[in-house]
DNA sequence: GTACCTAAGCTAT
DNA sequence: AATAGCTTAGGTA
């Protein structure tokens, strides 16, 4: 005879049968673009990260064509490095590859950061199971519309974190761009988010997490001019130093990309060995935005995955003998306006 | 202040 | 956008 109580009896257990893993709340995020399954935040970080900005915005307006606002932190200080571990070790990472011409010489770059990038551009939108839409028709979207890339949804993780920036700043973001500086060697040099994809003024939520690093700014160089004094030229030359930590967001709008420019300088000993992540988000309009973004921070490279062992990044899965994947090569004249990172 | 050393910044390719 | 190689800045004794 069986052994079951009145209890279960009356109370007949609720799961099992129809509660699918899929289904659920917490499940992973997947795609059939993903190498692998994302996990969600766990609720210790996400239910913290709601009470998010944890410091007001600081506008920072004092120069010509500057325009930000720094959350100095915007993560609470209690989540930040779990985030950062977190997203560190669940996402897929790309160390993307080119060559450049220089004159007659053709060097090899081995891009000095790692990077992965989701989402797509205004004119598409993912449906919950992964297929995309044409924004206006809602119909599936014609076959050559990306020729070049496959579009990503922003896992549930990242795509929190957006929402609440969303809220936040007032502002609309279909991109989320993570990169990842492991040590002071890997660096961005000077450049602008200013590509016309992003439309006119873009505004920009730019994350760190981890190791503090320097955040440079420096405005573009202007034409010759008589009329303008020499002060004028000398703080519009003058480079901005912001001292980037865990947790800090630094939104930038209005004619800041426009007319700055930004990097990650290399650097020497200190943060070095720590690891720092940069997540961005942006709004792109058109197609083409898409196609370049995944073509230059995912690329056709190995997929990496943090290791703990060894404390690195190290190649995802093995390739069996035989199935050699044909690559394609980049061409440098399309580079110049790859990269958006920080 | 001065000499020395290293990190940071600049620029042509 | 990245790097090498050079110049400048900054710290230390």
């Amino acid at each position: 005879m069986s052994k079951r109580t009145l209890d279960t009896f009356f109370n007949p257990s609720p799961k099992k049968a129809k509660i699918s893993l899929t289904d659920s709340k917490d499940a992973p995020s997947s795609h059939s673009t993903y190498p692998f399954t994302v996990p969600q935040l766990p609720p210790e970080i996400s239910d913290l990260l709601n009470f998010a900005p944890e410091a007001e915005g600081k506008a920072i307006i004092d120069q010509p064509d500057l325009d930000l606002l720094y959350f100095q932190p915007y993560i609470p200080g209690s989540i930040s490095t779990p985030l950062f571990e977190f997203l560190r070790g669940e996402l897929f990472f790309y160390r993307v590859k080119y060559k450049i011409k220089r004159g007659p010489i053709e060097t090899d770059i081995n891009t000095p950061r790692f990077t992965t990038v989701f989402g797509v551009d205004e004119t598409s939108s993912f449906l919950p199971d992964g297929s995309l839409i044409d924004a206006t028709t809602r119909k599936p979207i014609p076959k050559d519309r990306y020729k070049t890339c496959k579009p990503r949804p922003i896992p549930h993780c990242l795509d929190l974190l957006r929402k609440l920036t969303e809220a936040a700043t007032d502002q609309r973001y279909n991109f989320c761009l993570v990169n990842y500086y492991a040590t002071g060697d890997d660096s961005i040099s000077y450049h602008s988010d200013d590509e016309r994809f992003l439309g006119v003024d873009p505004a920009i939520a730019s994350f760190s997490l981890g190791a503090k690093r320097d955040f440079l700014l420096k405005h573009k160089p202007t034409p010759p001019s008589d009329t303008k004094s020499a002060a004028a030229i000398a703080s519009e030359t003058k480079p901005l130093k912001l001292p980037l930590g865990s947790g800090d967001m630094v939104l930038m709008r209005g004619s800041t990309q426009g007319k700055w420019l930004h990097s990650i300088p290399k650097r020497k000993g200190g943060e070095s060995g720590n690891g720092r992540i940069n997540i961005t988000f942006r709004r792109a309009m058109v197609a083409g935005g898409t196609e370049n973004y995944y073509r230059y921070n995912v690329g056709d490279g190995d997929v990496m995955k943090w290791d703990a062992k060894t404390k690195s990044m190290v190649v995802w899965g093995e390739k069996k003998e035989g199935d050699e994947v044909e690559k394609k090569e980049v061409k440098a004249e399309d580079v110049d306006k790859g990269y958006a990172a920080l």
